[in-house]
RNA sequence: GCACCCGUAGCUCAGCUGGAUAGAGCGCCGCCCUCCGAAGGCGGAGGCCACAGGUUCGAAUCCUGUCGGGUGCGCCA
């Protein structure tokens, strides 16, 4: 149930009588009437622009046009109060009723209630985290690890068919470097001493690794050339990261549906085949691009070489698919697996990326654009840094020793739910600071800790109920009377009624932070309800009269029924209790 | 030089498809607890929404330009 939804429904059909009646023009555009929370709470529980947005295509006066739909509105049940204010806003207060069907539909509808069928089942694809497989998992990728999950819970609430899916970058130089790296700790298993050269990958977790290496072949390589030996240890070393990425996943609650292979590309056919998709849309030829202006790179030649215009679909300048050597960019086997999810039949394709790729994103949405006709619209989230303190102080890490601060350091520091409430805190282009004592802290300081108290509050409220004997099944509780009359309970009634719209609108943008943001509020409304029970003790939960208990602790309970689904989209377990 | 992101209270940041007098937390100032709902609560000060134009009934939001910060810019991914 969006009650927003159902009285911008009612206000479509009041403004179609009027046309039918006569009182507005015929076919009028109704694409832009809103119902919307009034940012002053004394304006209504609702308003909408209707009357201004219509005025100029009617011909008529945004007030004249406000005065006769508050009449038409005013029949409806759910509608105590219909008045028109300012340029020609009117100003809905709602029927009681309408907010205690709101608190009974999150009552019967529990985790579920605000679910939506925007997304109409349409297929979309979340690319995310996408790290190169060459070592653990550090903050950066836990951000866009938990941006990437939330927003892909996020848009299957929202009604969409959602696929996680993970990248595996395996095919670049990056994992013969890898490869290297472990033959060094392979001699280093078998007593030599490693020769960790500058360019390779210094940390201790391929320790392990050339262990395993060497239980695996014996030394066998030990003497060998890297030709005997490179591909065979880059596909052992490769997997063995993958299957540490994994575990890291798994750490943060992030389950993929998808690992996709840059490698299985290769020898396949089927970069060609994409490449050639685009040759046959003429987007493909030999050219030579124009220097960059400004800083000239030392070693420029001019050169002529296989390019992609990409400018006919956006871009600033075309873009190279095959280096001078005759093998493959980077960019290529990305067009190909793009390519790849668009024949596999998505409707959205979202990457998540670095911010530091930001330079990446109009090729690659051109590339898209031109493989489906434009057809499958490419939404690329950037994901900003990660700054790290403990107690305010800058927390140092030397990524040249490989000391870098890991996914798991974090975890283990903070807990997942934390890690992931906290990474949800700042809008994804936004940067974050993320301080390990301030996470853990149990404050009002620490939104993770307002939310999860306000959820433990109401849950600490239904067991002193239960114990009283007072049913507080969500179905008892749903069947009985309500009581929503004071300014607090209102307030906190009409921030539950607004999550079903809260969810459509972060899952358009696409933006997870929005339901931290709202789960914030909403803690906030029960916190200040549950204090104002200090001053008016009528405005309690618990009350003598069972039958009051029961009405009060309704709304209650229905706020922690929406905490309890937005803390579900973001990855994060309610606090039945804190501790 | 070009592109992208950002610029909102002292600080860190929200701000819905353009909507009314621009919000929150921290910090600051004032008031409130002799267990029964204070791991706090209530109130207050604090803004040229970087700047200048434009579109609109209406702009923090859209467009153009300027300034400031970040990121990126062929054979790295």
């Amino acid at each position: 149930m969006n009650l927003f939804a159902d009285i911008r429904t009612a206000v479509v059909e009041a403004l179609a009588r009027l046309e039918a009646a006569g009182d507005l023009p015929a076919g009028l555009d109704t694409a832009n009437v809103t119902v919307e929370p009034p940012r002053d709470p004394a304006h209504g529980d609702m308003a909408t622009n209707a009357a201004m947005v219509l005025a100029k295509p009617a011909g008529r006066k945004p007030r004249e046009i406000a005065e006769r739909l508050a009449a038409e509105l005013a029949q409806d049940p759910r509608i105590a109060l219909a008045e028109v204010a300012g340029p020609g806003f009117l100003n809905l207060r709602l029927a009681p009723a309408a907010l205690d069907d709101v608190v009974r539909a999150a009552l019967a509808a529990g985790r579920d209630f605000g679910r939506s069928d925007m997304g109409a089942g349409r297929k979309v694809n979340v690319e995310f985290v996408s790290a190169n497989p060459t070592g653990p998992m550090h903050v950066g990728h836990t951000r866009g690890a938990v941006f990437g999950d939330a927003l892909a819970s996020l848009l299957d609430f929202a009604g969409f068919d959602v696929t996680r899916e993970y990248y595996i970058n395996d095919g670049g130089a990056q994992v013969d470097v890898l490869a290297r790296s472990a033959y060094e700790r392979y001699r280093e298993a078998h007593g030599l001493e490693p020769e960790i050269r500058e360019g390779l990958y210094p940390g201790d977790y391929l320790i392990p690794v050339g262990q395993a290496l060497k239980d695996r072949f014996g030394d066998r390589y030990l003497e060998q050339p890297e030709a005997e030996w490179l591909p065979l240890f880059r596909d052992f070393a490769t997997e063995a990261m993958m299957t540490m990425i994994r575990e890291d996943l798994a750490l943060l609650g992030v389950r993929m549906d998808v690992y996709s292979s840059e490698k299985a590309l290769y020898g396949t056919g089927r970069i060609e085949a994409a490449l050639e998709a685009l040759r046959a849309k003429g987007l493909i030829y030999e050219g030579t691009l124009e220097p960059p202006k400004g800083k000239l790179p030392e070693d420029w030649e001019e050169r002529e070489q296989t390019l992609f215009r990409s400018t006919a679909h956006g871009d600033d300048v075309d873009r190279p698919v095959m280096k001078s050597d005759g093998s493959w960019t980077y960019f290529a086997p990305d067009i190909a697996y793009h390519y790849d999810k668009v024949t596999r039949g998505f409707d959205l394709l979202i990457d998540v990326f670095g911010a530091d790729h930001g330079g990446y994103v109009k090729r690659m949405k051109a590339a898209v654009a031109a493989l489906s006709d434009n057809a499958v619209p490419l939404d690329i989230k950037l994901i900003q840094l990660v700054k790290l303190y403990q107690n305010g102080e800058p927390f140092k890490m030397s990524k040249r020793a490989g000391t870098f601060v890991t996914l798991r350091d974090v975890v283990e520091q903070a807990g997942a739910g934390v890690t992931r409430f906290v990474m949800l805190t700042r809008k994804n282009d936004a940067p974050l600071d993320f301080d390990f004592a301030r996470v853990i802290e149990q404050s009002k300081d620490n939104p993770v800790f307002y939310v999860q108290y306000a959820h433990a509050r109401v849950c600490s409220v239904l067991r002193k109920a239960a114990e009283a004997g007072i049913a507080v099944e969500d179905g008892a509780l749903a069947a009985g009377p309500l009581a929503i009359t004071h300014e607090a309970e209102q307030a906190l009634a009409r921030k539950i009624a607004e999550w079903p719209r809260l969810v459509e609108i972060a899952a358009r943008t696409n933006e997870p932070h929005r339901i931290a943001f709202y789960l914030y509020e909403l803690a906030s409304d029960l916190h200040g309800l549950w204090n104002r029970g200090n001053d008016e003790p009528s405005l309690r939960f618990l009350q003598d009269d069972p039958a009051v208990s029961q009405a009060k602790i309704a709304l209650a309970r229905a706020a922690a029924v929406v905490i309890s689904a937005g803390l579900g989209i973001l990855g994060v377990t309610p606090a039945e209790e804190m501790r």
